[in-house]
RNA sequence: GGGAGCAUAGCUCAGCUGGUUAGAGCGCCUGCCUUACAAGCAGGAGGUCACAGGUUCGAGCCCUGUUGUUCCCACCA
């Protein structure tokens, strides 16, 4: 035991109890097959990243999870790791070459280039991972992966190939998403659509015949470059006997033929649509209907690199050029003004190109069809459950999944082609020569993987997969994936087909899904808002405890949740609190050290009383846990420290104390709280009598609902003292009375010993305490509680009428309350339909009314 | 075009399988430095739970519709 400082100070305590965990390696998960295993695998930040408050909440929610069950008996394990981030990875080292060394990546070239990006993640990278452990992550720090590590590697190229044999993994040419500024294919889940506004152009197209023209609507007119054809739909009476006709591409003079075509919509517009197979999906399946050409106008960066005159100039100053080149021309019958929805780039922000480009494609619909089985049956779990919805309106309607990444960072796709025969060889090993000819003149395909590809696989790669590890067998399947509703599509979906086509089980039990942080306003935070919170400068100002119940406390799961400076000042405020009734209960056990770890005596009705609310808080918390409502969880811990035990028993134990309940409670509530406050709650274990020295928080056993421990009758006891002592409050304070001031009180009640006049003289400023009725109350003033009548005199605040009508209003009151019970009660359906315990907490309602009446109309 | 969330006190939000007189924090008002805590204590004001129907003995909670709002998904030129 040691005295405390009188201010917490989270600054002190977080290194210290965090080495202190660290030096006795309690974070390590242990196998052993006496205990259940319970295992979070982290999502992965990106390596390049700094912990942001959307890392806080994510990592919060986990550790509060993974703590709670630790202190519950099971084998708990929590995979911290980090994520390669392909683009977002080499962007940044790209950009410090070229302001650091004046170099781009080819003036290096691919391989030392990707030195360089190792040199920079040994030296940068993972940052975050010493930021979550200032938040008090308990990760195994021990098992720390990196998707680029050899391990996930090599399960990433066992997937790979694995999905080659059973025909899962095509090359193929199609369209694709392509980003102009990043240089890269993107999946579809990598576009993000938002509405922007933009212009619809009409275009004339004349017939070569010279019998006019007809006119075509485009929102991208710079691919015009690129027709190949117009299509009508083969039923438009206007078009009847034109199709086959050949028209005159205009200003690039190439005939292209009018063709039918289903894709046209007679609804829309003029009911021709042009057909750039290159550049846009729809045409693309139109030109392979029609065998027409494929023509791409737009090279890799955005470029026109098949227009002649437009040539070299970049997607947007060749749209203006056309537009005016048009108009000279007489062509362009029209601009119209038209809101759509433009795909960009989830990493950059720029539009997106659909582009016709030769890429590797996962086959998803057989892997999506276990995918949703396993959510339908109910063997993956949503938690909210309404994401169930979310994740099977996408898995249903999947499309392939572009796998190919023009990047350097990454995990090189292990595809061969041989220069001789074309054969493509995939493999586990580096093969030496073309399988199919067995020439030695193969070349290793450049492309990478999706970061996500590795990702998918993380909950099994981090535990040894493909071995057999004993990891593996022990803590796979996981437990709890958590994460944030946007990225399902991104990473849990992967997952989830990923883990049961690789290993045959589903990767975890259940999804817990969060909600986003959001700033004071309600937005998004972002860089250029510039409105992000800094959740290191949040635990530096207020304590990693105080972010962290900030965080979860009453909010939602699946819900956004706001960051309010005013919000993470309370939490510090009640770290205080606790740490000052921890000085309290320290200051009453020095001269009676008590820590006994068993259940003691209770001594007096407070004592029952307090244990008993501790025990039913107990499980209603273990309840709450259990269904992952963390933030229900947590303020019953709060609302309890702070009314029942601080201002309530801690109260009481001024006027009666039993050293050993009151250091029990403490020592209790401590265990509760540990998981959402793990600090300040383990410094205070810390100075107990029973903690200390191997004794640690953290890996105390998590309280249990203990039956034995009700004691309904203190609880009536004492819950009756608490409504006479308000009672006498509440009247004071209305009539001003200073709390200096101390008067005799008069109790009359059937229960006087329920009243005591330590307590009265305690909590209700009385001098001393009288049971009976005054002889003569007309100088007094009176607080009614159904089992008691207080009078005080205060003859000098004594307005007759005012008492009375302050009376007749709380008589008022009761008869009502009186009234409306009865009729509930009379109503026999309610008898008959209602649970019986609703019932009898009805009839003792109606009882305490009763009662009440009985105080406030009875005149002694 | 589909799908989802949200709407409760001045503000930010809880309200856990429908069951007291709907709660908290912050803000506001009154009185207090009562030797654990002024980052505190005691008391108080403030809500027709968006609107309209319905189910039920009983609805903030369930159902239907309406309005407002946020978001996700979607290759309509």
């Amino acid at each position: 035991m040691k005295e405390l400082p009188k201010i917490y100070d989270p600054k002190a305590v977080e290194t210290k109890i965090y080495d202190l965990w660290t030096r006795g390696d309690y974070f390590r998960g242990r196998i052993d097959t006496s205990k259940t295993p319970f295992t979070i695998v982290i999502p992965p930040p990106n390596v390049t990243s700094k912990l942001h408050i959307g890392h806080a909440y994510d990592n919060t929610l986990q550790d509060i999870l993974i703590r709670w069950k630790r202190m519950s008996g099971y084998a708990a394990l929590w995979v911290p790791g980090c994520d390669h981030a392909g683009i977002a990875t080499q962007i940044k080292v790209e950009e410090m070459l070229r302001t650091e060394r004046g170099l781009t990546k080819h003036d290096l070239g691919r391989e030392a280039f990707l030195i360089e990006v190792w040199a920079w993640k040994e030296k940068y990278g993972g940052e975050i991972i010493n930021q979550l452990k200032k938040l008090g992550s308990s990760c195994d720090w021990s098992r720390e992966r990196f998707t680029m590590d050899e391990g996930c590697s090599r399960s990433v190229r066992e997937v790979f190939v694995r999905l080659y044999e059973k025909g899962l993994i095509y090359k193929g040419k199609r369209i694709v998403n392509w980003c102009p500024d990043c240089v890269t294919a993107l999946s579809d889940v990598e576009v993000e659509h938002e509405e922007r506004e933009s212009a619809f152009y009409k275009i004339r197209y004349p017939f070569k015949d010279g019998s006019g023209y007809i006119t075509v609507a485009t929102t991208r007119p710079e691919t015009m470059l690129g027709d190949v054809a117009v299509a009508v739909n083969p039923e438009d009476l206007r078009y009847a006997g034109k199709i086959g006709k050949m028209l005159v591409l205009p200003l690039v003079g190439r005939e292209i033929p009018l063709i039918g075509d289903e894709h046209a919509d007679m609804e829309l517009g003029t009911g021709c649509v042009k057909i750039t197979p290159a550049h846009d999906p729809n045409d693309f399946e139109v030109g392979k209907r029609h065998d027409l050409p494929v023509i791409r106008v737009l090279d890799d960066h955005g470029k026109v690199n098949d227009g002649g005159k437009y040539n070299g100039m970049d997607r947007y100053d060749a749209r203006k050029a056309i537009i005016a080149d048009l108009e000279t021309q007489g062509l362009l019958e029209g601009i119209e003004k038209r809101v759509n929805a433009a795909g960009t780039c989830y990493r950059c922000g720029s539009v997106v190109e659909p582009i016709a480009s030769e890429q590797w494609f996962v086959k998803m619909k057989p892997l999506a069809e276990p995918a949703i089985k396993a959510v339908e049956d109910g063997d993956i779990k949503f938690e909210p459950e309404r994401f169930t919805k979310n994740y099977l309106n996408w898995m249903r309607n999947i499309q392939d999944w572009c796998i190919s990444r023009q990047l350097w960072w990454g995990h090189q796709i292990p595809a061969w082609t041989c220069a001789e025969c074309g054969h493509i060889t995939v493999s586990r090993d580096d093969p030496a020569e073309c399988e199919h000819c067995h020439s030695s003149d193969i070349v290793r395909d450049s492309d990478v993987l999706d970061t996500w590809f590795s990702s998918a696989l993380w909950p099994f790669s981090t535990l040894g997969w493909p071995d057999k590890t004993p990891d593996l067998e022990f803590f796979y399947p996981t437990n709890v994936l958590v994460t944030g509703y946007d990225i399902i599509p991104f990473w849990v979906a992967r997952m989830i087909f990923s883990g049961l086509e690789q290993t045959g089980m589903k990767p975890f039990g259940t999804v817990f899904i969060h909600g986003l942080v959001r700033d004071e306003l309600g937005r998004k935070m972002s860089k250029s808002l510039g409105n992000g919170i800094d959740p290191l400068e949040m635990i530096d100002a207020y304590g990693a405890d105080a972010l962290r119940m900030n965080l979860v406390m009453g909010v939602e799961a699946g819900n956004d949740t706001r960051f309010a400076q005013k919000k993470i000042e309370s939490f510090r405020n009640f770290a205080n609190k606790l740490w000052n009734a921890s000085r309290f209960v320290l200051m009453q056990l020095e001269n009676s050290p008590d820590g006994s770890l068993s259940v003691p005596d209770p001594q007096n009705f407070a004592d029952r009383w307090i244990l008993s609310k501790l025990n039913r808080l107990t499980r209603e918390v273990g309840a709450n846990l259990e269904n992952f409502d963390l933030g229900v969880a947590v303020s019953k811990i709060y609302d309890f420290i702070w009314d029942d035990f601080c201002d309530w028993y801690i109260e009481f134990s001024k006027i009666s104390l039993t050293p050993s309940v009151l250091c029990y409670v403490l020592g209790e509530v401590l265990k509760l709280l540990h998981p959402f406050m793990p600090y300040i709650t383990e410094e205070i274990w810390q100075s107990l009598p029973m903690g200390g020295g191997d004794s640690v928080l953290m890996i105390q056993p998590y309280p249990q609902y203990n039956a034995a421990l009700e004691y309904t009758a203190a609880e009536e006891e004492i819950e009756s003292l608490m409504r006479g002592i308000r009672a006498v409050r509440a009247l004071r304070a209305e009539k001003n009375v200073p709390t200096g001031k101390r008067t005799k009180i008069y109790v009359a009640s059937d229960k006087p010993d329920w009243f005591p006049e330590t307590a009265l003289q305690k909590l209700a400023f009385a001098s001393d305490a009288e049971y009976s009725v005054p002889s003569d109350s007309s100088d007094m003033v009176t607080a009614v509680t159904e089992d008691a009548k207080f009078f005080i005199p205060l003859a000098e605040l004594v307005d007759l009428e005012a008492e009375k009508a302050r009376i007749a209003k709380e008589l008022e009151k009761a008869e009502a309350d009186r009234d409306r019970l009865l009729a509930k009660l009379s109503n026999t359906e309610f008898i008959s339909k209602a649970p019986e315990h609703v019932v009898a907490a009805e009839r003792d309602r109606l009882a305490k009314a009763e009662a009440l009446i009985r105080q406030l109309t009875t005149n002694s």
